[in-house]
DNA sequence: CTCCCTCAGTTTTACGTATAACGGCCTTGT
DNA sequence: ACAAGGCCGTTATACGTAAAACTGAGGGAG
């Protein structure tokens, strides 16, 4: 069934898989054709060259065109102009459509000593905020016919990864939203572009970072509303810049409107992590009556990520609390389990898909040698279900 | 770090063990060398010049060991038993580890025209189930010196991915959770082997699967010991062969025991559409009083996946349902999610990391010639809060 | 008419690796 | 003594592509 169906997927590679292997492709692998010309108009040669399986190569196409190899590399590459007649061209296109021909990529990289593919290097799948980098990503560089490959750092945030093991092919730049020291160290003897996400500037050629001191900022302007004053942190236990940003905003914005920060609880990013770390938060105090509203227990949990902030969600129940009533609860993401959760987290939305793009957007900027500025994303404060008015001693016992 | 290790493809004889390989984990990255190489004189080798900052190539080693490239590459690829004599040997790894020689990827597979990597296809990477899947591939591909990339199609489960663009590099085989039927023809038209995870047999080489017409007989026997009998299933909307399966077995099921199938409601996978989906269903009837229990009410709802169960869970709540007593809600695959939400969600567990190592294993078996049998891996039925022992009309409304 | 320039291609080369083909020694067997 | 092999390497080649260098033919300009 020759069903050819012309992708129009913008890029000028042509993605075709036509079988339709009636046409001659002329010369095999012999390469005898060192004499005279390749005598086109001859009679219609049978189809000889197709050995079983293997792909068509450039040569293949050469030898159904007509031409030499090197036309059709100038054709198939689009540096024609100029070089090659209109019709010739239009043959060359056509016969490698024919064959469905595709270039190797490896001849392609080894010849180049370029791959127009960059690494994104994330901490985890689990978390759907990395997910939604790599769209962005993916989105901005397809536009530049580059590619993406992902690299999970399978032992969470703080393992040291093997990029290139996981990369199967050299790499023209690495975007990384965490490493660890020693991999960061690796990459920059070898002398690849590193574009850092949400990190500290510096030993990198571009950052894009997330305003998370900002977010922060709202975050406690938004409890400060509600009327807290008592307030806990359930902060990531990971040395990270963007996690030491946050510790810091928060402390100092509730410092300078006069709020208390009771106490930090360090947990890994997860929601068991978060579960565990609230739990010592909150269990600490109020044991008698969990209504009650006693003085060493913080009136809301201000937490480093959502998969936290779920966590500290389930504390809160498990100990019989109700949120937003006893306790209020925040997150930081807004990742797709926020509006899961009952109730839905407030939280802070960072761009993620926006933040993928202008990762993969100053990495090209990198390569092509223009200046990059730091990038600084706004985001916003998302207010849900998960925070409510301070509860006032009084008020709650007595019905 | 240049994890070199002997590409042992047990042709025949297979006696690939025992390779004492170099574990230079973490070598001296300090070297990096500020010239280091004071390529040793007196060698046949000529010219060892160090282009600045390119990276060094098979010459480069051979220079500084005073040996051909030939022979390095016979040191570092393992096959030198008997062709080499052991100080030689060493003198050639002693080299590469100073000079931080690693070989270039695309040159080896154009030599080689297989590059001992697999490509992924997932539907998306949201759902975290495919992230475990991963992680059990990379694991079975780490052992056998294969590489894994991931390639999320991007459109969601039924789009047309292109496999080739994504993977920068040529592949040896690809293993698909799901595919477009277009796309699975373009890759068999390229000859690529293909595992495909949890899908119809036929048109691939092999297939791991997933028992969830076990799984449905578990729920549809939990939810019978609980005493319901009116049952809707909240199913996804994707033309797939697992969900043809999940359908199937649980209308057969019911039928088996007596149970009635209320509905069906397809809707995409995800927690929005899980919500929209049970809220057609459960909206239907008892909107004067929810808490009773009108006869055209389905006591549980069967979900095809855990987002979706979560999306019912939402619907339940906001209509003033309380699960499990009002309404039971079932799950599968068992993610993080399904513990993170409250009620916890009875599900079934799915060997996510198994499927993917299954999944590797298999591909693995068809690289090498060998017989593959079908795969088909166990589940079971973890229950949580989410399901209850059904209402009984007269004991609810009077309290 | 010659000189130079453009057009439309072709030859040739290089990328870095793996391996087939080959060649000097040194030990054996007969 | 001399061929027959092990050792221990080397030289040469192919993989498929991109691009620099080269080749003619035709066509004004001087």
């Amino acid at each position: 069934m020759p069903e050819q169906h012309a992708s129009a997927t913008g890029n000028r590679g042509g993605d075709d898989h036509g079988t339709g292997n009636s046409s001659d492709t002329g010369n095999g692998r012999g390469d005898g054709d060192g004499n005279g010309t390749a005598n086109s108009g001859g009679a219609p040669g049978r189809d000889t060259a197709n050995r079983g399986r293997t792909r068509p190569t450039g040569h293949d196409v050469a030898g159904a065109a007509g031409v030499s190899q090197a036309t059709v590399s100038l054709v198939l590459g689009g540096k024609w102009q100029g070089r090659v007649s209109a019709r010739t061209a239009e043959s060359v296109r056509a016969a490698a459509r024919e064959l469905g021909y595709r270039p190797n990529l490896a001849a392609r990289t080894l010849r180049l000593g370029r791959t127009r593919t960059a690494l994104l290097v994330v901490p985890a799948l689990t978390n759907d905020f990395f997910a939604t980098v790599h769209r962005g990503a993916v989105e901005v560089a397809g536009a530049h016919d580059f590619g993406v490959v992902l690299y999970p750092s399978p032992e969470g945030i703080t393992a040291a990864p093997d990029p290139f093991a996981s990369a199967r092919t050299a790499l023209d730049g690495v975007i990384a939203s965490s490493m660890a020291p020693e991999a960061l160290a690796a990459l920059r003897g070898e002398g690849l572009p590193l574009v850092m996400l949400d990190s500290d500037e510096g030993a990198c050629d571009a950052t894009v970072n997330v305003d998370l001191a900002d977010g922060m900022r709202q975050v406690v302007a938004h409890l400060r509303e509600l009327g807290h004053r008592r307030i806990a942190h359930v902060a990531a236990d990971v040395d990270s810049w963007t996690f030491e940003v946050r510790a810091r905003a928060l402390r100092d914005r509730l410092r300078a409107c006069g709020a208390t920060l009771l106490r930090t609880e360090r947990s890994p990013l997860s929601v068991a992590g978060g579960l565990a770390a609230a739990t010592r938060i909150l269990a600490t105090a109020g044991k008698a009556g969990a209504a009650d509203v006693p003085e060493d227990r913080p009136t809301a949990l201000v937490c480093d990520d959502d998969l936290l902030a779920v966590g500290a969600l389930k504390a809160a129940r498990r100990l019989g609390l109700r949120v937003p009533q006893d306790v209020s609860v925040t997150g930081i993401d807004d990742v797709a389990l926020a509006t899961a959760v009952e109730p839905e987290l407030t939280t802070v939305r960072l761009p993620a898909e926006r933040v993928g793009a202008a990762g993969m957007q100053a990495l090209l900027s990198v390569l092509e040698g223009r200046p990059v500025e730091a990038v600084r994303l706004p985001v916003r404060l998302v207010a849900r279900g998960s925070t409510g008015p301070c509860p006032s001693p009084g008020l709650h016992g007595s019905p």
